[in-house]
DNA sequence: TTTAAATTTAAACAGTCGTTTAAATTTGCT
DNA sequence: AGCAAATTTAAACGACTGTTTAAATTTAAA
């Protein structure tokens, strides 16, 4: 299960982009062996099944889906700036893997599916628990205001970009983003500067 | 199209449920005949196939969605009144029509599916237009601050939402949200005024 | 009550699905 | 080179998919 050979980890690249467009229960092995260039029956004999190819999909990228964040609560940066780095960071990390993201966010509330997702929830649990640190030293620094619902903030953010993500062909019309690269770097200029405005606001005034 | 009688609409109302649940892919025709306790035959026989069903739900549905923000616009509220309220109808008006709205944040960005998903994209340019005379009105009133990125506020909005309801496994477990009901009241109390709250400040303050 | 239309049914259709099989081929070690 | 293990292949499996068929039944108007 851990160590993949480079014909795996191809075919893991090639199921992720098709799961990601079309959904995995709209993906056929078939269409993975085409794209992959290999014999259907592979699927089978590296990963046992579809199911465990989604597994070890996972796997494969949320052992890499870490943000480091221990580092950042450490260095003697203002909590505002702590925040500010963790968003940019926050959206840079999702966005470099917005395919898996994408999978996971689709299928995860798909009550049917039985697969073991524990490490996604501790990677977000893990995530809110530096941000209230972060948050709650800026609040006893008398910075932040007392009255926030800490565990929101994280939707706010991942679920504007998400949904950012998600519509891209209604974004890109009206915002005129023509390449993928445009829209790429919207993200990360405007849309991560539109979330760190949009929380710094929050955590600074009463309203 | 138009004109739908009873059993057919019982059959959307069975589907919409499902394809919300398992998603599109994930639900068989059989599956919603066995649930609606209808003959597999009838789905073709009334809708023609399965994704005309689907066209059907989506027009049946759509044409209920239209959030009545021409009243909202018009009353002598200040600005921030209005986007309040505007806030607390736009929640509760997707919150009451989750589902649909679920299958088409699911499906509409799969690009293989050609359905006609206009009406939708209209929805959501009539209600980015009202959003932008409020904030406007607020701007040339003073009250608002100018250097806003108004086309990012709604998926602010919804995104949030959308990413609260669904990981609702994840907040129900760290929120301590037991029920259907428990979760309900939440997005209608706390997550409303958390989302009023963010928006608020964004609008209000200088970052 | 007769009769034609509308509805409902069980059965079958052709196609695709994930998976398995057994044979063929390649690989790597002695 | 010989040989066993690993890999790759084409073919087939049974199950499930959406859809169609034709007969049976119900409905409703004359």
């Amino acid at each position: 299960m851990s160590d993949l050979n480079s014909k795996q980890i191809h075919i893991l690249q090639v199921a992720e982009t098709l799961f990601a467009e079309r959904g995995f229960d709209g993906t056929s092995i078939r269409d993975i062996s085409k794209v992959a260039k290999i014999n259907i029956a592979m699927v089978s004999y590296y990963f046992g099944s579809k199911e465990r190819l989604l597994e070890s999909l996972v796997f494969y990228r949320t052992s890499d889906l870490k943000i480091q964040l221990a580092n950042l609560t450490k260095e003697h940066f203002s909590p505002l700036e702590k925040i500010n780095k963790l968003i940019e960071l926050y959206i840079a990390k999702i966005h470099g893997n917005k395919y898996i993201y994408q999978i996971l966010h689709l299928e995860s509330f798909f009550k049917k599916r039985e697969l073991n997702f524990k490490s996604f929830t501790e990677i977000k649990k893990a995530n809110l628990e530096s941000l209230k640190a972060i948050i709650e030293e800026g609040q006893t620094q008398g910075i932040f205001r007392k009255n926030i619902n800490i565990p929101l903030i994280a939707p706010t953010i991942f679920g504007t970009y998400v949904h950012f993500q998600m519509s891209k062909p209604f974004f890109g019309d009206i915002l005129n983003l023509k390449t993928e690269l445009e829209y790429d770097t919207y993200i990360k200029t405007e849309l991560t500067a539109h979330i760190q405005q949009t929380i710094n606001a929050l955590l600074l005034y009463e309203v």
